[in-house]
DNA sequence: GCCTATCGTATGATCGTTCCAATAAAAATT
DNA sequence: AATTTTTATTGGAACGATCATACGATAGGC
């Protein structure tokens, strides 16, 4: 039976004969309560059917147990995917740790700044969860200045990389296996399929290639993220005769994979990157990068490796191997 | 500069010299403040930086603004990508109005069923969004047993369309569409290719083809939701000799569109349901559910066409049609 | 000039919890 | 037995806002 108004734990208190503080310890500190007064206290938790209201207990302790995390707006493309893996997995995780995720959406940066400001002055949230980092990240310089807690998923690009607490896949070290693996089966020339320049992982990943291939060369091409403009920048490559070929992105992998079929040459190995459902239905073998362990890793730079509240940390990074998954 | 220690409305109100339930007044409802008071306030607002506290702030009104959704867990097939774009699209649309969206992740039903008794009991969000509902969704009955308010993506099946507040996508529309289309287009032979019985938004669709088909007659085969599973049911019909398709899942009409190809029909017309990257890139027609408008409906069912909170809502249903996409 | 409305502002209580310091009771030490 | 230490519990204050109500000032009606 539902009741009319929730039970308070002055309520409890009163039908168990004890102080509201010793309810309290009760909840949040049994072991210090003597054993009969506790099974005293917890029948009447029972029988009133009493659950400590969230609100109250954050406004007193200044903790809302809670971090937010931006849900960026769906690209449509067929990358984009990974950030919703580490979001279902940062949720999973947090909620092992006591934490809840908030969501905030944002267009805009100037939109997603004023978001972070309104968190952190309304202090509605303990922590936060950036996505995505560039070189000189306004957002990060911001919540350094105003001191609000926060991890990212991505590297401080460029500055001091003990900027603040990250945590990001080593894009370098999935091109590497990837090349190598296709070096080993394949033949030498192994060509490498980017995004224009100015990408910072873009070129994270394109460096790995680079050094797996040493002293062997082979065609580097760039196309716009996108199946088209990769089948498009592949169909004037293939003639050249490539053993080959590691792409920055699985839509470029896809249409590098249409244009070679196209061309008569179903079977050339492509490697992609982000295992998307899509390479994974056209049985294109792939980099995948695993947002479960982000997730885990961000979580232990904001709470440590144990605990089960946010607290100050000092700032470091971590780099996760991504998996080259074979098809 | 950041503050030690954020200023409250009490410094504020210090610093103005009124009351601060003044300062509050011209925070929340400026225009009952005499406009002299009000800018003498808003200077001292300005001076001191201060926020409102908003853990305060609901603690007093038990109002929390936010509002719970479950993220599910990746499922790592071609869909559930519509549960992300709809996730994404209620976080933007009930930020416009003033609410914000919180995860939780389950992985069970059992356990969901903890989580929102959770969330209710302890006063943390001011209503639930459920999504995927089936027949007889225990969730929904929980819920409208403790009077949480609530909404969901699906309907009610089987029961009283109103039994609660809920917006669906019109399944059968869209298959009647797509079906309507192929008959134009390609002949009067349309298969469906469904998913095996027992889902009910399997069994709408499915009522959408059989309604487009009418008298006509054409096969009707099923698999489980999948790439390979489709090409497979897919291969063994092509002799049959149909003119189109209609397939109840992106997976399986991009199996099927393989299956085409291979069997040497690459123009054979097929459309899918969901319209993810997937399709897109691979050029195959889908039926494009919308769920934005989803999320837009269901903030309608929880605070009304207008409001900025949380009210009771006469439960009543909402069917969005959704969007045939030829590619 | 008096009485009543209306408006703007102030005061104290309250939301439900945990923190803090104090106290009573029990146990250990001398 | 007196004293100190430890353990268990208590009562009041605080977290920072809004609610309900009361009050003074100004304006309006007759």
């Amino acid at each position: 039976m539902a009741e009319r108004k929730a039970a308070t734990i002055g309520d409890v208190a009163r039908e168990a004969g004890v102080s509201r503080q010793t309810v309290s310890n009760v909840v949040n500190s049994p072991s210090i309560v003597k054993e009969s007064t506790r099974l005293k206290v917890q029948a009447a938790i029972e029988a009133l059917g009493y659950s400590p209201n969230a609100l109250a207990r954050r406004l007193r302790t200044q903790r809302t147990s809670t971090i937010a995390v931006k849900l960026d707006p769906y690209s449509g493309g067929v990358s984009g995917v990974v950030l919703d893996r580490f979001v279902h997995a940062l949720t999973e995780s947090a909620a092992a740790r006591g934490l809840r995720v908030l969501l905030y959406a944002a267009r805009t940066l100037e939109e997603e700044l004023r978001h972070l400001d309104e968190l952190a002055d309304a202090g509605e949230v303990d922590a936060i969860v950036l996505t995505g980092t560039s070189r000189g990240d306004r957002r990060a310089a911001r919540l350094l200045e105003r001191g609000v807690p926060f991890a990212a998923f991505g590297r401080p690009w460029g500055t001091d990389t003990a900027a603040h607490p990250w945590v990001d896949i080593d894009g370098a070290a999935g091109t590497r296996s990837a090349t190598r693996h296709l070096l080993d089966r394949a033949g030498d020339r192994i060509a490498f399929l980017g995004w224009p320049e100015g990408s910072e992982s873009g070129s994270d990943r394109e460096r790995g290639w680079r050094e797996a291939m040493g002293e062997r060369t082979a065609p580097r091409l760039t196309a716009e993220d996108g199946v088209a403009e990769g089948q498009e920048a592949v169909k004037a490559l293939l003639p050249n005769g490539i053993d080959g070929l590691v792409c920055v992105s699985d839509a470029l992998a896809i249409g590098a994979h249409l244009a070679a079929v196209q061309a008569g040459r179903p079977e050339l190995p492509i490697v992609g990157f982000d295992n998307t459902a899509a390479a994974e239905a056209l049985g294109i073998s792939s980099v995948e990068q695993l947002p479960e362990r982000v997730a885990a890793g961000i979580l232990e730079m904001l709470m440590g490796p144990e605990g089960n509240k946010v607290v100050a940390q000092e700032p470091k990074g971590l780099l996760v191997e991504p998996r080259l998954i074979i098809r």
